[in-house]
DNA sequence: GATACACCCTCTAGCGACTAGAGGATCAAG
DNA sequence: CTTGATCCTCTAGTCGCTAGAGGGTGTATC
């Protein structure tokens, strides 16, 4: 049996069942078999490519760089410096968010750690939140958004 | 002049004016005053919550959690514990947030530093892209979901 | 008084990467 | 022949905004 059901195919790649056909709405996946009752098949090659997919999702990749990734195996003959692009600004894209998160718990634990546990009216969380000034480190300003690793 | 218009209010908080309206369309603002042409009217009490928000959203809370510590200061004399946990629970996600992207983040490295830049045939990132076997440190599939930090 | 232009209003739709649910068809097992 | 699992399509919701349409208002200048 050489193709798999959309549940099967959910089960042997990790990924569920409506994110495979969500992948297939954007165009991640195309030209896949049906049967007489309108139901997807997947055979080996599609479910390469869909834990090909998975696999640099949880790497992080957003899914329009992973679809020029793929765009880019279609001529294996071709130069690889385009992928290498690819990871090298993801993974700056890592690093900066790496920095930020760490200005953001420096912060963090100070301003809960000079909690007293008293009234609301004299929680040192709620003054910081009010006033930036107490940060002592300016620079969560910095923070970036950060989005879509699951 | 007690208050001003939104434009204003937006160069003084620093956050911009369809963002200022949002908030106040998912109720984080209320009772405002308008003019009689329909403006709206931003007094003091007014900035210091948007200042308020804008530092919270800064420094990576959710705006829901932002609602709750706004409301809890409502009652000044009560104790802030509450306030206390609401910080505590976001500094654990920062922290599970830096672990798992810094274990991408050797992932990513070992996978570009092991490209000889050659075709795409060979080309290693694809190759590990293809296969999560490569990877040597498994736990990138603990990678979490990330968002909402400017 | 007319005009220009900045600012304001409401409403709707879009982003990314899914997730949830309605309402219905089909399949395999008992 | 019925039950229950699985499948289909379509729409709408998540979060925190952002962008744009289509219009009203405020102020300064001519």
């Amino acid at each position: 049996m050489a193709e798999v059901s959309i549940g099967v195919a959910a089960k042997l790649t990790g990924i569920k069942v409506p994110t495979i056909r969500y992948y297939e709405q954007i165009g991640l996946l195309s030209g896949l078999k049906r049967t007489d009752s309108n139901r997807r098949l997947y055979g080996a090659a599609d479910l390469d490519r869909l834990r090909f997919i998975k696999h640099a999702r949880e790497l992080g990749f957003e899914l329009d760089a992973i679809r020029t990734l793929l765009d880019l195996q279609v001529d294996p003959e071709k130069p690889c410096s385009a992928i290498d692009a690819i990871a090298r600004e993801h993974l700056a894209d890592v690093d900066q968010r790496i920095a930020s998160l760490q200005g953001l718990k420096r912060e963090l634990r100070r301003m809960i750690e000079s909690c007293s546990r008293g009234r609301i009216a004299d929680c040192r969380i709620i003054e910081v939140l009010q006033d930036h000034n107490q940060c002592r480190d300016q620079r969560h300003l910095g923070a970036r958004k950060e989005r879509g690793i699951r």
